[in-house]
DNA sequence: TTGACTTCGTTCACGACTCGTACGAACATG
DNA sequence: CATGTTCGTACGAGTCGTGAACGAAGTCAA
């Protein structure tokens, strides 16, 4: 479709305002709080630019004067002679993301303010059947709590675990939730309360995009420019965020690589075809060369794999044959991790999910796989990290995908 | 680097023109020619606008007004009644890009104009150890020869078969032509006269990146978003562009496929590792799977590998085995493209190099690969095809490249 | 305490841009 | 030849970023 390249709004005068303001409000993300002569050394914009920006971003709540410590110079620098500047900060709560996470069996709220804060956080569990309405209610609960509570709500992100169609706001297919062709951002904007839903953008995205972007931006990658997320479940997820976006690559190919093959082909894989990568780095495939059955790893090791996992990594502590297994595993992950990383050089690997607990074992073997199988090692490090931030990353994830908007200049503030 | 986020220039309001400007020449470009109040219609901007952008275009010599026949109106309109419009097209040779690639025995320039046309095509031939020099020289030339024509050109693209660092303007590691951190951009600019250097870019890519942006704008892939490009040569390289622009992931990743870990593991790689792609997909491979010995396989295989994938297929007509031996080599292809493919989503696979002769027997593998391996294979169609653009498709797509700043509002006209 | 010095933030005139309206130009139809 | 319709441009209005100028708010030295 040709005319996707000439599409999108013209670029008219107030396009201007947006990008300007955009950019200083990621110098002041990026490098911290700032007087407005700073600002406009850091971002090349004329001082006067910068004073009537900011003038504009504090009666939008967005930023707000720092308090009265004011802040080191750059480094170095003589001691500070003249008129002090006053320090502009992101503010507290003026303007927020919101982020919805879809699970099995609970919902995560997380609403960030544009310094990155947390400023509401909520869980509910779901009945299994019934998570449309809970996240409606969910939803349109937290919306209207920072409503009340004075915030603008720049827009609402549903992280779902399945294929998500973006662009048509559309559930493709989420098998857990046993949801197909599902048209959420409807059904979520019919839920929100008329007002507000004109500049508030609702959209859908993939639950490991989301947890990507909650690493690269709050969990252990934050500051690193190129990140790989792989999180292990039942299947297997991953994102890939570079400079804080979320790569989508053609029509969002992210959560595919479970199907990947890679990997032996013994195994029948739940999608009909065999030598699929999750059949050997699974939740089920470590279960099996651990040499844990089911009912040893806990009560619903598929529905728990956190549980399941931890119970893999206390025997292993004690059993040979147990790490031994894992190890094996690891090595088919870090196979396949060499394979993406080898496309996609990022200079950071997030292992998330039930890779977490088997930390210890896993990385070791991910990381030799990984100096063995990149080309150039000088250049291209590529470390591996374990994921820290646990439940709710996703909707964290969220929340931040849709502060972009705001960073990016792709909305305009009130 | 933080930094980076910040950077760019700021936007002023004659940023505001080369975005509009931009507009108008994709609308141009992929809606074909217009009168003025069709553009103002198809880009949203105002009629004066567009009257403005397009007289300042028409100076640049970017656009003229087209031939007498007036073009067609949007399709099963009523019979035009009032004033005819003016139609404009893209100029004939106002605004060039000039690309430049370099190979083992010769080198290929092409310049391309707004429209696509090819305005300049030169071939020189290479003695090894001399190709800078060579080089040097057929860039100047083709400059200056460009210049005296009146063309302005916009910047001049390097395509080199090796590793590329595209922001430092270096070529790290080109093994064919025994180059090791060629500052490549800052030889070429000082064998360009001094005056136009200003303006013109010089810029350093990836061979296979260059040659798949041919494919996806002037070859078989014309028209199609996401196009995946791999060619085979002694090794493998591989490009990606989205939406006519080449993505280059995390530092620059493409080129690195041929050491991705697929397929078996028992042949050593000339990296020094065991299991690469290249061993089993490269033309040794091929050559070896054929039963074909090198010194039957043309004077030099390795160095004119077209001409012995050409034998591989005049025998496979006749020896069942050869056909066999190319098949499997062709089902190793295919996983390899089902792997990148899962990870990219691309809407068509172009092969080039020495797959080429080779289409008849290897794209129903690499297809049927495909068909087996892909997700969801209702929406996410993948289409085989094969590179038709021979010799010297990677300075196209490199002249491409260049123009891709105009198309974008990169850089300003004169 | 006072005056010189330095830096910060704002004000103002200026140029560049896009937009909407208005108007003349150019063609078809009856 | 009058009418209707559309095209392209001219003009005033509104917005935005910029550089210079200026008052404000500190430090430092005498």
């Amino acid at each position: 479709m040709p005319e996707a390249r000439t599409a999108g709004r013209p670029v008219t005068t107030d396009a201007l305002r947006r990008l300007n303001t955009a950019r200083v409000l990621r110098s002041l993300r990026d490098e911290g709080p700032a007087s407005r002569a700073l600002v406009a050394q850091r971002t090349g914009l004329a001082k006067a630019t910068v004073g009537t920006i900011v003038a504009h971003l504090q009666r939008s709540g967005a930023v707000e004067d720092a308090p009265a410590v004011p802040v080191a110079r750059t480094s170095g620098r003589p001691a500070a002679s003249g008129r002090p500047g006053r320090p502009v900060t992101l503010a507290g709560a003026g303007i927020v993301g919101l982020g919805v996470e879809v699970n099995v069996g609970y919902l995560t709220a997380t609403a960030l303010d544009l310094a990155g804060r947390t400023v509401l956080s909520r869980r509910v569990s779901t009945e299994s059947g019934h998570e449309l309405e809970s996240l409606r209610a969910l939803t349109s609960q937290c919306w209207a709590q920072l409503v009340q509570q004075g915030a603008d709500v720049v827009g609402v992100d549903i992280a779902v675990p399945g294929l998500v169609a973006r662009d048509r706001g559309m559930v493709v297919a989420a098998p857990n939730l046993h949801w197909t062709d599902v048209d959420l951002v409807h059904e979520i904007e019919s839920a929100l309360p008329q007002p507000g839903s004109g500049r508030c953008r609702v959209r859908v995205d993939n639950d490991a995009n989301c947890s990507a972007m909650a690493e690269a931006t709050q969990g252990v990658a934050r500051g690193v420019d190129h990140v790989l997320f792989l999180t292990g479940t039942v299947g297997l997820g991953a994102g890939f965020v570079v400079q804080g976006r979320v790569q989508r690559g053609g029509s969002g190919f992210a959560g595919e690589v479970g199907h990947l093959p890679i990997g032996g082909a013994d195994r029948r894989c739940a999608c009909g075809r065999r030598g699929c990568w999750e059949t050997t780095v699974g939740l089920p495939a470590m279960l099996r060369a651990a040499g844990v059955r089911r009912r040893d790893a806990g009560p619903h090791p598929m529905a728990d794999p956190m549980a399941a996992a931890t119970e893999v990594a206390q025997r292993a502590r004690t059993d040979a044959s147990v790490r031994a297994g894992v190890r094996e595993v690891g090595r088919w992950l870090g196979t396949g991790v060499v394979t993406i990383a080898g496309l996609l050089d990022p200079a950071m690997v997030v292992l998330g999910g039930y890779f977490v607990p088997l930390g210890p074992l896993l990385v070791p073997v991910v990381e030799r796989a990984l100096r063995g199988g990149l080309l150039g090692d000088g250049d291209r490090r590529c470390v591996v990290a374990l994921s820290t931030l646990g439940l709710g990353a996703a909707s964290t994830g969220a929340a931040s995908e849709v502060l972009t908007d705001v960073f990016d200049g792709v909305v305009a503030l009130r």
